[in-house]
DNA sequence: TGTACATCAGTGAACGCGCGTTCACTGATGTAC
DNA sequence: TGTACATCAGTGAACGCGCGTTCACTGATGTAC
């Protein structure tokens, strides 16, 4: 039995301590936003002294880095697997967004809230988030490949029949095609790409008001509203 | 000459330095986000002793929730202003939307960034909110009223003639219908009310994405994408 | 116009706090022979 | 199996910092007679 991927018990001891320090930053982060995220504030919670955690994290500032991380990887992890899902369409993802958001909204609000001026992602960060958009395209481009002919979301403009490219949405569509570099490896169309970003910004929209609390006192359920736009979106 | 509605060198003199506060306030709010907000340093930029600034707030707090406030108030006049104009529809308030955001985008996030957990504005800056969406609700209408018969972002579904309720939006408008508490006192018919609704989800998605910095590095413009939804939605 | 008083802006010192981070050190755990 | 050493987790003290906020006080500005 050779040494090779097997944990020695001080490293499985590392690897737990670390998972422990993120769930009670978690935890502070949704008692008090990001901003009070404190490293001496979680060792006096976990019963040990605040130098402590420098075995674990090199700062504060790597440890916010890792939970952003985190936080990209599971988004992208749910929209991946909905989208890997038999019979799924872009209604399932939208779902599976949901789910995930209202799962954990400061987790949402840490990927999609409020910048901090001058924080730059690390580029393994934006490669998932790259990853995300993939999983989009590619259940965008699948709806669109089944609906030829009929595209779900563009009503037909004036004059324009299947595969015009007249509609309503065609210089956007044109616009997509000519600048493509997120979707430049993927061979979606430009249908797909709008479609695929309509999809991502309509349901944000949706999500950052209900997390934060805009539809609170109005009246209607979020979840009706956002059914609505679904349906508009997948059919 | 009476001396009401007059101020006084000593009234002029507080305002005016309160809107100076203010305007150092946002300063630092731009290069250091909200939570970065400390009145010792405003009070240091100013080149006054930091318990000066109690003679002009009460505190940190206050301060914050005037920022607020006239974050809130700044946008109701812009939408409003807006919907004022002579010929101006959806579209015009759309474009008034999108600039009053990109003019200020930290600005933007005070209202519709992630909420600070625990933080609850005053009843008077829910009001300014309420006086947004009846904007957009006078909007609405007017477009739903000159388009009687073509309701100009919905499809007719299939079997859906003009005033029909069975088309794609027949189920959210039913339920908006039954919960409008937001336009309780308000006119609109309940394809208004799914009208702006959705005007107002769609449009803060691609604003909050785009101000985050979502679309950088993806290649096309965001301007084109906004006008694509904002086709969309006015027609 | 001039004097006496009240009002109010701003200062400087101080308080208590919690923060991130470093450093030298103790004590326990693991490793090598 | 037992001893000698190396590794590493965690502590406690300390540093320097900036924060919000209070308080007693000075000095200038305005008001009343």
């Amino acid at each position: 039995m050779t040494a090779v991927g097997k944990e020695t018990p001080r490293e499985r001891y590392r690897t737990q301590l670390r998972a422990e320090i993120k769930e009670r930053a978690w935890e502070q982060i949704a008692a008090a936003g990001a901003p009070g995220l404190s490293l001496n504030a979680i060792a006096k919670q976990m019963g040990m002294s605040g130098p402590a955690l420098y075995r674990y994290f090199a700062g504060r500032d790597e440890l916010i880095t890792e939970l952003i991380r985190d936080a990209y990887r599971s988004l992208a992890d749910a929209v991946r697997s909905a989208a890997a899902a038999p019979g799924s369409d872009l209604a399932v993802l939208g779902h599976a967004l949901r789910a995930w958001a209202l799962d954990d909204p400061q987790r949402y609000f840490l990927v999609y809230g409020t910048p901090v001026p001058g924080y730059h992602a690390p580029d393994d960060i934006t490669a998932i988030a790259a990853e995300i958009m993939a999983s989009l395209l590619d259940a965008a481009q699948r709806m669109t490949g089944t609906a030829v002919g009929t595209p779900a979301d563009g009503r037909p403009g004036p004059g324009s029949g299947p595969g015009s490219d007249t509609g309503p949405d065609a210089r956007l569509e044109a616009h997509l095609a000519e600048h493509r570099q997120w979707a430049a490896d993927h061979p979606a169309p430009p249908a797909a790409l709008r479609r695929a970003l309509v999809f991502w910004t309509r349901l944000h929209g949706l999500l950052s008001l209900e997390l934060a609390g805009h539809f609170t006192g109005m009246g209607f359920d979020p979840a009706e509203l956002y059914e609505g736009e679904l349906r508009r979106l997948t059919r």
